[in-house]
This record gives structure tokens, C-alpha cells and sequence, in this order.
RNA sequence: GCUGCCGUAGCUCAGGGGUAGAGCACUCCCUUGGUAAGGGAGAGGCCGAGAGUUCAAAUCUCUCCGGCAGCACCA
């Protein structure tokens, strides 16, 4: 007998052996129906696994989210049964629930196209209809290699191989198809439902390394209902009408253009945002001990195989040819031209920590398939800063640093922040010795701070740890911004000390932070979580005074005026057209308030106010309108400062 | 960079071996209209670039460039 502990506290005794199933059906007949797998001790099993110790149970539903993955899941499998029924001799590789969905990837010469994809959707159908039982067998290395290598599944045959020792080797079956697979699965094929859909296409490397072959992708997303489905499908719309690149168009923002790929043309109103970002950045890190600095777009290559970076990096630098013969680098980085700067005139340890900032653009020979709008260009700006400290001011430091992200990104609305630790990657420069001491400095530090964080094995700068801050959008999407990086290597390499209080010389520690990241970047992501409905200080237009008829062109006019006086971004549309047509075209470009000037207003010397996204009017004079627009012009950071101002 | 798809007017797109079309935007005229498209006229394109096939190429083929999706990359 073994002993089932239920979610409810609640004990029962069962047959050894007993399997979820039966243990379902004991407690009712309804709940064996809708059961679709098991949680023993907390691990999501199969429902008809055996029971062979005492354990805490809960049956799994197949409307509890935890069943979400398995439909998916099941889902892979229908689609992997499909594809090789309408398309024999292509080889299924592998097939994992993915936020979202699933992806399966197949190996077939011929690529599959859209049509394509409907067909394996019917069939899809077909299989789920027959409903047919999903059977596990536990077999030995050698029978499943041999198995799939007579079948010409040599991926399979690999997968096996990595498989590790002691591991069982696990094959599931429904009807006559069968796949190696981790599992769990459902009891059968029918649970998955008809809330699927095959989104896309693609090629992926196999294993993830563009070493490998590369093997043919279908994307799908299944549910657990219809409902949830087009809820999803929904979602996709609305993030496609939030994307930046569109946005910018219509806002007339940016563009970008064959002669330049990868790199941004900013428009008046573009850049006026992008400006606003940079004014933010300076003031806080004004008030936050940074001194602003500029260094050469261009320094000799000798300096960037000092620092290492050419090695590394040097099939994506960009290089000039000169003819003086030498050849010069276009900055990918900031950092060694900072270190120039700290090098210059001899240090004295009561000079650290010592915090030099930039605005610098940097360029980088992206591949050309990463570049995506302006998350991903070529040519861009960084908010950058290096600190450089004695090796006991670290941690103090870092803190600082977190404290300053944190409260940056709060006055983006972005509450929401996930920190990811990354430590040393294969190709690197410096002594592990030198690494441990890196690390654990800026582990002491996330901690001090009081931060939690995922940790991301290998994923380190070339020269040091990092820190990745990462935000959640008004959307749910994620969005990598930030990085603290903590840096023991390139001061010794760039040949940077000061002299400490024993008189002797030190080498500095250097700390690498950057908030917004990039200053493109973060227009970007700003655009598309805003929806382009940027908060008014943020907006390149704040208001547009617009006319209904030529009889208020004089006091729209005088409107107008008062309000640039004011410092607000106001213009004007005089022209003949209906007001109808003005609103229209103002709100399609994100105007977040229009101010109307008839007949009327001139009379009374008021205005109507329109906000962005509704449909209501307020009227309020000319000065009321004024004081309420100037306050919300206010960056966060000056508010803050005005408050406090006001409470002295 | 890799796989697949795409490239026709500022934008969204139709067409397709015999020298180019629509809607919106733009310019001008009429219209002075109270909160998301008033009417008319006009202007605008070497059909991404180069080579080839052909009597003839925007259309077919190849190469290159650029874009989109995913993968790989991201100091």
C-alpha cells in the first residue's frame, strides 16, 4: 500500500502500483474524465505512471494552467505525425513548448511553404480526431539508436546518444507513430483540442549552432480554448500596430533607407524625443556625481588590440583607409577612449571613485540579418559611463548604480525589472583568479542591493561579469536595457593606475554602466509601449491649436504663442479644412492634445481641449489650459525637484 | 551570416513578355465647415541595381543590394 496525500491535506491508502488514473477514478468519475496528467511531490507526470511510494498527489485538469504545456506539447507530437504522413522521408529532430506555443524542426530538403503549412493543419485535425492513446515504453540505448537509425532518423539517433547515462530512455506512441520524448503527455491525442494554429516558418540550426545543418521550423500556438486562441491572435495585432518602425512613419519620427542600412535618419520630431532622453539622462547623472566627457569617434587600431576588442571583435568594426596609412577604428566601444581620459595626468586614490559619462555613438558591423528597426542598428548611442574605483568602493558603487537604474526606469513607468547575472564566457581575457575576484564582487554587490536575479552561465563581457536589466513592457514583452559590468582586466591592459595612500601605484577597478542602453534602442521599445501615445513630455508635438474657421486664425495664433512661451511644443493648423479632417489627421499622428480655437473661444478667450485616445471636449481659458499643459510638461526628474522645492 | 519570403509613386497595394494603375498623402481651385476623411483638377515612377534570354523585359533567368520572419550573433 502506499499513502496519497491530496491538496487537501486530505490521506488515502492505495495499491502499490496504482496509477494516476486509477486514483482519479476512485475519486470520481468526472474528475478520471477530465484528468490529463499528475503532480507527484510536485513533478507533472504522466497519469499513467505507477505509484509505488508514499507521495503527495493532485490531479492535473486539462483547464489548469499546468496543462497548458502539455497541450502544446501533445500538439508537437500531432504536428511531427503530420508532417511525416503528408511529407515521408523528412526527419523529425526535435519539438519543445516555447512561450506561446511550440515549434517542431524537421529535416527535408525541400523548405515548407505557407500552403504547405494549411495541409498539415487539416491533418492535424484528422489525428487529433482519431484520438488515439499516447503509450510510454522504456527502452535501451541500443534498441532505440538501432530503431531510428533503420527508420533514417539520424538526428533521433544523436538525440539518444546525448541522452545522460542513467537517464531512461523514454518513447511515446500514439496509434502508430512514435517519438523519443522526456514526456509527460496526456492519455490521448484528442485532449489537445482544436485551439491550435501553425503560425510560421523558418530555418534554425540544428542544436542551436550555426555550425550545423540547418533544418526547417513550424511555429504553432495551441490553447486550451477557442476563446483563449483568438485572445492570442488578438494580441499579435495589437502588438503589430504598436511596432516602432511603423509608428515612426506615421509619427513622422525616423526613417531608414538602402545607402545607410542599419542606421537611423532621425526626423525633427524624432530627434526632438531622442534629445529629451539625453536632457533626462544628463540631469540625473549630473546629480549623481558624473562628469560628461567626449572622446574621438576614431582611434588607431593599436589601441583596440591593446584593449583586446580587436581581437574579439575585429570582423565587426568598421576601419578606415587613410592616406596617412595608418588604420583607425571606428569606436564599438566607449571604454578605451574613457581610460585615455583617466590616464591623463597622474591619479591620486582620493580621486575614486571617479565617474566619467558620454553620449557616445558607437558602430558595429551588426550581421545584416540582426538589424530590426531601431532595436537593432548599426550606428548607435549610448548612455555611456565608466567608474573607476579601488576594489573595496565596489559594491558601494554598484549599489549606486542599481539604485540610479531602478529609479530611472520607474520614471518610464517601468516597474517591472529583472536582473540577469552573467560570469565568464569561454572566450575571455584575464586569470581565472582575476574572474573569481570579478564575480564575486558584483554578486556581493546585486546582493547588497537587495536584488533578485537569474543567473545566465557564460553569458559575461569579454573582460568581465554583467548585470542585465531587463524590462516587462505595458504589453508583457521583455525588453534587455541596462548593464552593470564589473571590469578587472582593462585598466591593467589600457596601462591605467593611481597612486593610493601607500604612494605606490594601483590599478583601478572599472565599472561599465549603461541605463537606457541605447538611446535608439529605448526611443524604440518607448514607442512601442507607449503605442506611440508618448507621455506629454516626451512627445515632439504637445499640442496642436487647430482652427474650425479663418475667423479664429488671429487669437489660434496668439494661443499658439502663449503656449511656446510657456515651453510648450505647440503647433498650429490654420488651414482650410474641416475640423473633422484636423482631428483626424493630429490623433493618426499621435498629437496628445488638440487645442480647437473657433469663433466661440476667441470670444470668450478660451480653448476646447482634446486629449489623444478621447473623444470628450473640455473648454477652459487660455491660462487654465496653459498652467495644466506646462505641468505635465515637467520631465519626472524636475517634478520631483519642483515638489520638493515647494515643501521647503 | 544562414533558411524562407518580398522589392511597382511619399504610404498601402493591384497588374504582369508589347514601353504603368488605384486609394491615401502632395499642389492648385471651390468650400468657412464645431471634434477621426467635403468636392474638383493637377503633379508625381529608369517597376531596387547589374547582366542574360528575346524582335521586344517592370514582367522570364542569374548575380548583387535592401527589407520582412525565424535562427545564429550582440563588446
Amino acid at each position: 500500500m502506499v499513502a496519497i496525500t491530496f491538496p487537501d491535506g486530505n490521506q488515502r491508502d492505495f495499491d502499490d502500483g496504482a496509477t494516476g488514473a486509477d486514483i482519479a477514478a476512485s475519486i470520481s468519475k468526472s474528475l478520471a474524465k477530465k484528468a490529463v496528467a499528475m503532480m507527484v511531490d510536485g513533478v507533472l507526470s504522466d497519469l499513467s505512471d505507477p505509484i509505488t511510494a508514499d507521495a503527495k498527489l493532485e490531479i492535473v485538469t486539462r483547464d489548469d494552467p499546468r496543462a497548458l504545456e502539455l497541450i502544446r506539447h501533445d500538439c508537437a507530437h500531432v504536428l511531427a505525425e503530420a508532417v511525416q504522413d503528408l511529407f515521408p522521408g523528412t526527419q523529425v529532430t526535435i519539438g519543445p513548448v516555447i512561450d506561446n506555443g511550440f515549434f517542431y524542426d524537421f529535416a527535408r530538403n525541400e523548405p515548407f511553404t505557407l500552403d504547405d503549412l494549411e495541409a498539415i493543419e487539416k491533418k492535424m485535425g484528422e489525428i487529433i480526431a482519431r484520438d488515439a492513446a499516447f503509450t510510454k515504453e522504456v527502452w535501451s540505448r541500443d534498441d532505440a539508436k538501432a530503431f531510428f537509425r533503420k527508420k533514417g532518423e539520424y538526428f533521433k539517433v544523436e538525440l539518444v546518444d546525448a541522452i545522460p547515462e542513467g537517464e531512461e530512455i523514454k518513447i511515446y506512441r500514439q496509434g502508430a507513430w512514435a517519438d523519443l520524448c522526456r514526456g509527460p503527455h496526456m492519455p490521448s491525442v484528442g485532449k489537445v483540442g482544436s485551439a491550435f494554429k501553425l503560425t510560421k516558418v523558418a530555418g534554425a540550426y540544428w542544436r542551436g549552432d550555426s555550425d550545423n545543418p540547418m533544418l526547417s521550423r513550424i511555429y504553432g500556438t495551441a490553447w486550451a480554448s477557442q476563446a483563449d486562441l483568438d485572445a492570442y491572435l488578438k494580441m499579435l495585432e495589437e502588438a503589430e500596430k504598436r511596432d516602432h518602425r511603423r509608428l515612426g512613419r506615421e509619427m513622422n519620427l525616423f526613417h531608414f533607407q538602402e545607402e545607410a542600412p542599419g542606421s537611423v535618419f532621425w526626423h525633427p520630431k524624432g530627434w526632438t524625443v531622442f534629445q529629451s532622453l539625453i536632457g533626462y539622462m544628463r540631469r540625473r547623472q549630473d546629480a549623481a556625481g558624473y562628469l560628461e566627457i567626449n572622446t574621438p569617434d576614431m582611434m588607431d587600431k593599436g589601441l583596440w588590440e591593446q584593449s583586446g576588442h580587436w581581437e574579439k571583435f575585429g570582423e565587426n568594426m568598421y576601419t578606415t583607409e587613410t592616406p596617412d596609412e595608418r588604420v583607425y577604428c571606428c569606436k564599438p566601444m566607449n571604454c578605451p577612449g574613457h581610460v585615455q581620459v583617466f590616464k591623463h595626468g597622474l591619479k591620486s586614490y582620493r580621486e575614486l571613485p571617479l565617474k566619467v559619462a558620454e553620449f557616445g555613438k558607437v558602430h558595429r558591423f551588426e550581421p545584416s540579418g540582426a538589424l530590426h528597426g531601431l532595436l537593432r542598428v548599426r550606428h548607435f548611442t549610448q548612455d555611456d559611463a565608466h567608474i573607476f574605483v579601488a576594489e573595496d568602493q565596489i559594491t558601494e558603487e554598484c549599489v549606486k548604480v542599481n539604485d540610479l537604474i531602478l529609479s530611472i526606469y520607474r520614471d518610464f513607468g517601468f516597474e517591472d525589472v529583472l536582473i540577469k547575472f552573467s560570469d565568464r564566457p569561454e572566450k575571455r581575457v584575464g586569470s581565472d583568479a582575476v574572474w573569481d575576484r570579478s564575480e564575486e564582487a558584483l554578486k556581493t554587490a546585486v546582493e547588497a542591493a537587495g536584488m533578485d536575479y537569474e543567473f545566465n552561465p557564460g553569458e559575461g563581457a569579454f573582460y568581465g561579469p554583467k548585470l542585465e536589466y531587463v524590462l516587462r513592457d505595458a504589453i508583457g514583452r521583455d525588453w534587455q536595457c541596462g548593464t552593470l559590468q564589473v571590469d578587472f582586466n582593462l585598466p591593467e591592459r589600457l596601462g591605467a593606475f593611481y597612486i593610493g595612500a601607500d604612494g605606490d601605484k594601483h590599478v583601478p577597478v572599472m565599472l561599465h554602466r549603461a541605463l537606457f542602453g541605447s538611446l535608439e534602442r529605448f526611443t524604440g521599445i518607448l514607442i512601442e509601449n507607449h503605442a506611440g501615445h508618448l507621455p506629454l513630455w516626451l512627445s515632439p508635438t504637445q499640442a496642436v491649436v487647430a482652427t474650425i474657421t479663418s475667423d479664429a486664425d488671429e487669437y489660434a495664433e496668439e494661443v499658439q504663442a502663449a503656449m511656446k512661451r510657456s515651453g510648450i511644443r505647440a503647433d498650429i493648423d490654420l488651414r482650410n479644412e474641416k475640423i473633422n479632417y484636423k482631428v483626424r489627421e493630429h490623433s493618426l499622428a499621435k498629437v496628445p492634445v488638440i487645442v480647437v480655437c473657433g469663433k466661440r473661444e476667441a470670444d470668450e478667450r478660451t480653448v476646447s481641449i482634446r486629449r489623444l485616445g478621447s473623444k470628450d471636449q473640455t473648454s477652459m481659458s487660455l491660462d487654465q489650459a496653459i498652467t495644466t499643459l506646462v505641468d505635465e510638461t515637467v520631465p519626472p526628474d524636475l517634478r520631483r525637484a519642483n515638489l520638493a522645492e515647494a515643501a521647503e
